[in-house]
DNA sequence: AAATGTACTGAACACTGTTCAGTAATTCCA
DNA sequence: TGGAATTACTGAACAGTGTTCAGTACATTT
């Protein structure tokens, strides 16, 4: 009886072709602008099928997190190689918004977009999490070697993260167009902040 | 011919109703979910005649951002009031984040959403301008007085401004829930961070 | 009083997310 | 193997969106 076997394989083949495509279009286009249709004409299925696999378009959205997060885990561990702890967070936060600049549309979805808000995070696990682990233990580990000024671990990464999402996203909705000048490089001045503020907070 | 004035004092008036209804129903339920027919029932008129006034609901946008801005600069000059010049700082970050978390739709309008993009800014003003004015002298006074340890008045806005955005909008957004407990206060924590920050940043 | 100009309407267009009766194919069971 | 049951999929329909525009009604000018 591989029947259902093959029915449950083939429906997780479906549930991949739409967050493909999906993801796909994201990137290209943004969340707002990708409409269900345009999925589905994508994947050369109609409007209602995509019902059939994701109950809501904030499904697809949360589905697309969860892959985008593990994207920005694998650049965090292709990037951070330093010993030096302190260089490691350093690669860490450049990464980061590297990460932003480079996919603006993704970083959109991920951390500017209103959070799906229908979806159960009983059944799907919570978007996210190893990415944060990963960052928090690099931070308590530099605390705990007392090379930050930080004794509360979430206050530091709080204030970390918040500095690095506050220049990426200030970027990405051209608010700050004014404190750049005309003719420079974005990514150099905003790897130059994340230097700075790294330094102001060490021991 | 005090016509064609009584003419332009009506268009100005029909101009301010639509503005203050759009306010009014951004602040409530937020720009995405207000409708042109929302408002045009508001004011009971159709919603043809709006787009006699505003071109787009962007530029409906860009006209309440431009109440919201002097909103957050009324705040500005009335918590500022100390005569220490790193107190002021300090009363400006608090004000700054206080209005984010009192004002979510407001501060979503002005800092998160996309800006408009097809507002001409020959036409109409640049949005915010006295206020990011009243900002940067704040911080360049710190700077000359040798209170801060920047020397660029540029690099010193663009991260005091991004800690304190990323402080909100992450908040605003439920992106960083845990990071924070359970129990705690969240004005509170975001203070805490802000005073913690400025005490790192100070030469 | 007639002609011109202005202000406003509301139906229509092209889109959106979402639902659901109906159809076609597949699997199950006798 | 043939008929019943299950499953997968469709596409029209619903209620909503921003926006446009022919048509109307009123105000102003000549």
């Amino acid at each position: 009886m591989g029947i259902s076997e093959r029915k449950e394989r083939e429906r997780e083949e479906m549930k991949t072709m739409i967050t493909t495509a999906a993801m796909k279009m994201f990137l290209e286009d943004g969340y707002a602008k990708t409409s269900i249709r345009n999925i589905a004409d994508a994947i050369e299925y109609s409007p209602g099928t995509i019902y059939l696999y994701y109950k809501d378009k904030d499904e697809l959205l949360f589905e697309v997190q969860a892959q985008a997060y593990l994207k920005l885990l694998a650049a965090f561990k292709q990037n951070v190689t330093s010993t030096d702890l302190l260089e490691r967070l350093e690669q860490l936060g450049k990464t980061y918004v590297s990460f932003g600049l480079a996919n603006p549309e993704l970083y959109d979805l991920m951390f500017i977009i209103r959070a799906p808000t229908n979806v159960d995070k009983e059944v799907h696990g919570d978007n996210g999490h190893d990415t944060l682990t990963y960052t928090i233990s690099l931070i308590e580990e530099c605390i705990q070697a007392g090379l930050l000024i930080f004794k509360d671990v979430n206050q530091a990464a709080l204030q970390i993260w918040s500095m690095a999402h506050g220049l990426v996203s200030l970027n990405l909705r051209c608010r700050l167009k004014v404190m750049i000048p005309e003719e420079a490089s974005v990514p150099e001045i905003l790897h130059k902040a994340i230097e700075e503020y790294l330094l102001s907070i060490r021991a």
